[in-house]
DNA sequence: TTGTACGCGTTATCAT
DNA sequence: ATGATAACGCGTACAA
């Protein structure tokens, strides 16, 4: 492998001025395009474990998921790759497998790697494991939480308003008349689905509607999760009118029994999903929470481009992005039972 | 940051001990316990950096694929890692999404980031490019295909026998008596697609059922276009009696299409599909090719950490890992028309 | 604008 | 078993 060295022996030059070319510093014309040269020539390739050594920095960020199977995960990580590749920056991408051990074990892999960034979707992780991590908590290597946040914890995050999210969502269902309300929520320990739920309950609350646990079923984000759910509330002796699943997999998992059970939407019953339903499946003609992926991720990204510039302005950060509702024909008219009208 | 220095500094012993003392070497007992409590006391960390300065040796490996979005992929990767990640290297993942340019963009921009070896599931790349790239050239950047093969190349592969995975599928259609067998496949540039349809052809000509073209459909191996192609097989003025999905999205595509149209599996139409939908989906009762994900992505694994370790015997190495028909009941007996036992 | 020289933290060779 | 020391390839004062 060539090195600056041979660089600067085939040009004539120096090595320092072969390292100024490199990194974009004052060098003539004339000598720019004998370096070009050299270098096309010579085949020569920087040497980043090097260059590492003396810049202390690796142009690496590290991403820490609970689980790469997960589209909404994976079209995130997508996006702020591209961010941070324009950046210079590659991702270690990393999966915890949704588990407590290894998800704390690869953070601090992560750090041991020297990334210069971390980007986390925590789960079980406590805000005292992380900042016993000393070069996250010096901000060494500063890091920022995504989508999800965990208790006491105040560094910086970006988390999409699920609160909002699930109580306009499940309004449209109140306006409609619907006050059976089914709603499949994910593990409250992750912080999303506490949220989801929040938005639910006070909906029901502003709108004077009686809670009925039975109506709320918890599931663990995936699709055989949100199948099993559905199929609970539907067996309900007094099953709810509609219906609102929390997140993709639980939301196609409901969607399959409405298919099975040939349940026509929204005249046998109404329906609001979460995340890229209709654009990632077929075009399912059902209302759907679009959280802001492209948003999430760009925010990430840049949130932490800056941290890893050194700026530490407005810290810690929390931002909270606006959720779109995606109206389509899901949603039913529900007139009471007793009522005038029946 | 401690360095070695440090250690060595306050043990009274050198670095060249301490060093060894990392690297398992031979040191006296009682040093061992000192260094140890140097190590804990300061927080010392290796540097990587100058590690692999030394070594020429990254512990990453870079596992670049069409795109993140896809669970047979996800799903490799993860198994990929924790195999990897026993040896002591972590991923670098990267995705091209479905991109040419990227594809070989990031290619090269792996084997610039020195990573010690790359797992690639190619597309639209060619041969001639892969080996213009003088790290993989000259083997100093071991690369191993996974998944898919592409014309002209005669490195390393790890493919499933896709081939005999169709054959065998479709030849239960026609032992139930089907010879309208529909077959959604993907674009024919993909190597796991053409061979899909090799499957297909064979079975049909040893068989002696005429093949009609109509029965093919040429899907992208996403979910709306096997919705799509299943729908068109349906609308046919002969429709089949029989259809086969050909990968895991094309797949569900195409099952909701029977959901929607609220037609029975197998009483109305006979289905095959591809890929673990029983276990991510809900329990389907749908026959499908159960691919070798697991021995993919350790034997792929298990010939990069081999490479890496230099051993080029028996180079190329192809193998083809046999896939598995798990039978459910959703084929259906075809009773021919005009036959006798109308 | 260009060159000299040093140090980044580690491994490895060769003594001791 | 341990130590001194020379690389590894690069960036960067500082000098010219």
């Amino acid at each position: 492998m060539p090195t600056i060295k041979d660089v600067a022996q085939y040009t004539g030059l120096s090595i320092a001025t072969i390292s100024k070319y490199l990194n974009g510093g004052n060098v003539l014309e004339s000598s720019r395009a004998l370096i070009a040269e050299a270098i096309d020539k010579l085949g020569y390739k920087v040497n980043y474990a090097a260059r590492s050594l003396k810049t202390n920095r690796t142009m690496m960020v590290g991403v820490l998921l609970p689980s790469l199977n997960v589209p909404f995960f994976s079209y995130i990580c997508e996006m702020m790759e591209t961010r941070l590749k324009a950046e210079g920056y590659s991702l270690v991408l990393c999966s915890y497998y949704e588990d407590p051990k290894e998800e704390i074990e690869k953070l601090r892999f992560l750090t041991m790697q020297n990334v210069d960034g971390i980007v986390l979707v925590p789960q079980f992780i406590v805000a005292d494991d992380i900042m016993q991590i000393p070069e996250i908590a010096e901000r060494k290597t500063p890091l920022v939480l995504l989508d999800r946040t965990i208790p006491d914890f105040d560094g910086d995050r970006i988390l999409a308003d699920n609160t909002s999210a699930t109580y306009n969502a499940v309004e449209q269902f109140i306006i409609q008349g619907h006050k059976r309300i089914g709603f499949i929520i994910g593990p409250p320990e992750i912080s999303t689905a506490y949220e989801r739920k929040i938005g639910y309950e006070r909906v029901l609350i502003d709108y004077s509607i009686p809670m009925d646990p039975e109506l709320i079923r918890v599931g663990d984000y995936s699709i055989a999760s949100g199948y099993r759910a559905m199929n609970e509330l539907l067996d309900l002796p007094n099953p709810p009118t509609a219906v609102m699943g929390t997140n993709y997999e639980m939301t196609m998992g409901a969607v399959m029994v409405t298919f099975e059970r040939k349940l026509r939407i929204p005249d046998d019953i109404s329906f609001i999903g979460y995340d890229e339903v209709q654009r990632t499946m077929i075009n399912l003609p059902i209302t759907t929470v679009l959280q802001p992926m492209a948003d999430l991720a760009r925010n990430t990204a840049d949130l932490l481009l800056k941290r890893m510039a050194g700026d530490y302005g407005a810290y810690p950060q929390v931002q909270r992005l606006k959720t779109e509702l995606v109206l389509k024909p899901s949603i039913g008219k529900h007139t009471p039972v007793g009522s005038a009208y029946e």
